[in-house]
DNA sequence: GTCTATAACACGATAGAC
DNA sequence: GTCTATCGTGTTATAGAC
């Protein structure tokens, strides 16, 4: 896309790598509307003219961090998943093992402050407003790796319908992300909401909850739908 | 709530009300940063002007949109909660139902399409792209309902730690947020992804997954940590 | 490749007529 | 209360010197 022949970029570009970092950065920290182009290249030491130079724009810059930068996760949890599925010769891969698959990726990957955690930032960012490049783009990006994970799900749940996992795939992923914010650095929510209980920095801490939680909501029966009623309240519209 | 004499303002005032719901709109689905003041004047039927002349500026738009509309969520919370509560004499309130009750006001808010909708869309992004003022904003006004759910759940499932109690409470909210996001109609990426094997507008459906698979999840015994080593691959970083 | 200078435009805010 | 007109600022993007 930029220039050079082959078509990506040749690597030994200073000015291009920073630029591209230092928006990963500013556009998580400010979000892509809020973040100037000013602001990125006084980040990255550049020019303002360099971001129309080697990217096109605003927005082709925007894609391109996208594509650069999702790839780290997404590979994770597909190694991540390959490899418990090889350690499952039956095909039933084992359900904590999937889980841990899918969770322990995301988790490494918001520690990392090298562009893990901006990236889940981003993530985030994307899901709470979805602009039609972004959502193209994930959706292209990430579908095949829900079926891949909603596949496995299925063999290691045989008893829940397909529905019900593709729920349950998304409340995991749910829960993941909402401990992934509120474990951020920048806020510590869940630190501070819990008089510091709960250590939002202790990874293996932050797996084993989840994979514990998940699991269990994974094994739960399909419930057939008879309430109690004591809970039964209308919410004001 | 808004008013009468107290200071704020009289309710029969058609202008303000429709720059407020307009704003309420506009930025929920373009968000605060790129949303315009002439966008929403222009949906409100109102001129540019009216912003000013009834809010202050466009931070002060922002503060009362969410203080506005951030409250019926609350109190449809509270008021489930109570409603269980009360429903146990013995001060153990029924797991399922302290669940049902933080699920089933917020799933029907996500069908309300006179401002819940948007209400939740407008909570994801404060909750991704945190600025300081709604961020004062929000645990001003959210942190005691947090902390009356995590003293009911601990009620609820004693056998539980605190710590676990804060951690399983994020991931129940997280698998609410999640799924509510997916099924918005704008994207209704969970429906597609399923291939329409889940029905994303029916709200019975979507409390009774959710609630089988929190419940499970706060059932799920706090894991003492050993895990099989299959899945522990590392994330590239 | 890198920089300065600037074009072209949109924004929030406001003054002042009605 | 409502409107028009405009000010001052900051934005992306680009032309052209180095």
């Amino acid at each position: 896309m930029a220039s050079r022949d082959g078509g990506q970029k040749s690597t030994d570009n200073d000015t291009r790598d920073r630029v591209l970092n230092a928006a990963l950065h500013v556009f998580s920290e400010r979000g892509f509307d809020a973040a100037t182009l000013r602001e990125i290249t006084e980040a990255a030491g550049a020019n303002i003219a360099a971001v129309n130079y080697y990217f096109r724009s605003k927005d082709a810059l925007i894609r391109e961090v996208l594509e650069t930068f999702t790839r780290p996760g997404i590979e994770g949890r597909i190694a991540a998943l390959d490899a418990c599925e090889r350690a499952a010769a039956d095909g039933r891969p084992d359900l904590e093992d999937v889980i841990e698959a899918l969770v322990r990726p995301m988790v490494q990957l918001s520690h990392d402050r090298r562009g893990g955690r901006a990236m889940i930032r981003l993530l985030m960012q994307t899901r709470a407003l979805p602009r039609p490049q972004t959502v193209s783009f994930f959706s292209e990006e990430l579908d095949p790796l829900v079926h891949r994970f909603v596949d496995a799900l299925a063999r290691a749940a045989p008893e829940l319908g397909r529905p019900a996992v593709f729920w349950r795939y998304n409340f995991a992923l749910g829960a993941v992300m909402q401990v992934l914010t509120d474990s951020d650095p920048k806020t510590r929510r869940l630190a501070r909401l819990s008089d510091g209980l709960c250590d939002t920095d202790d990874d293996e801490a932050i797996i084993a909850q989840l994979v514990a939680f998940i699991s269990a909501g994974f094994r739960a029966p399909s419930r057939t739908r008879v309430r109690s009623s004591a809970a039964r309240v209308r919410a004001p519209a």
